[in-house]
DNA sequence: CATTGGTAAGTGATTAATTACTCATTATAA
DNA sequence: TTATAATGAGTAATTAATCACTTACCAATG
């Protein structure tokens, strides 16, 4: 991976994250990438290859950093590793859940292929393990719960970084008994 | 307002929820609306002009639907009928949900304007009054949670409609005995 | 040590298509 | 008659993508 290629890579994902990627146009990214416009192609194929090689690229950090966390076997502890890693996932990768979410509107055809939702289904296993261990009387409901509320932390937590998300992961914690 | 003019903020609405915003082009309305290009700017002066119409249109709907519950002054009854205004106004006003969540990430300027999130802001004060009644001990944060829960409840529906919906918001009931 | 040949990285001018938008003109209805 | 509704050809700008070309690097050969 060249230097050039990187910094492709890298200011793609912030436009597309801010802007969207239907208006960010390839001009813009070679002008603020320092680069030619040809080499995009050259690298890439087309647009459409260059939000690929994003995606792949965010997606493979995420699963390592997923993978973990599900080998907890405690049940409250991989409760609250769960919710610990949504939080440390989505400051460190911040831009890149923006950009994945909001392809779900833009662009369905790689929205299919790879999306958060994906992410969540691998944790739902898991989630399911805990409330079972747990003898929660809805096991799959209370996961399916526990889940939507993980999910729901990433999107406003994307739209509006207050600093409230730290205390409602926390009221979660509390409600679980965590 | 003519015949033609309520056509192109049909299918505006309906293709800009679809494609989203940025990838839909006047051209296209126009074809699909069987109406001329230049019409659309006679009656809205430019795109933007035609989605700020179309957001005012749906926002005035909605406004009216939620006024109506904010009225209820009995906790439960008042929680209970918050999930199922979001169910309704849900399944009626799909494209319009689905457009205003895009815009999010794909128009920013109007997004901070007219957002889904404002109409969820109006719900919060009655929901706060209701966990306060209900003499929970956090009534604040459970206010704030449980705004989350209706807010998640409409982001999963707009992706994925599986028919869980509902079952998912009999279990919330149940969970807040309601 | 040169010199050659091959390959990938990188450029920038150019292209065809599409875009939002304009405007002169025509139809319609009160 | 007069204002409004509606048309559709036209425009300048932008777009993704291509193309012929240059440069940098490196291994093999004589």
């Amino acid at each position: 991976m060249t230097e050039k290629k990187e910094k492709i890579l890298e200011v793609a994902l912030e436009l597309f994250a801010r802007q969207g990627y239907a208006v960010t146009s390839t001009s813009r990214i070679a002008k603020e990438a320092g680069v030619s416009e040809g080499l995009i192609f050259k690298h890439f194929v087309n647009k459409q290859g260059l939000l690929d090689a994003i995606v792949q690229n965010g997606m493979g950090d995420i699963e390592r950093a997923i993978n973990v966390c599900l080998r907890e076997t405690n049940p409250k502890k991989s409760l609250a590793m769960s919710l610990d890693l949504a939080l440390s996932l989505m400051r460190e990768k911040k831009e890149f859940w923006q950009l994945t979410l909001s392809l779900k509107y833009q662009n369905p055809e790689i929205a299919n292929k790879y999306h958060h939702n994906d992410i969540m289904k691998m944790l739902q296993t898991s989630l399911e393990d805990a409330f079972v261990k747990l003898d929660y009387q809805n096991p799959l409901a209370e996961a399916q719960l526990f889940g939507v509320l993980i999910n729901s932390f990433f999107i406003q937590f994307i739209h509006e970084d207050n600093g409230q998300q730290e205390s409602f992961l926390n009221f979660i914690k509390e409600k679980y008994k965590l």
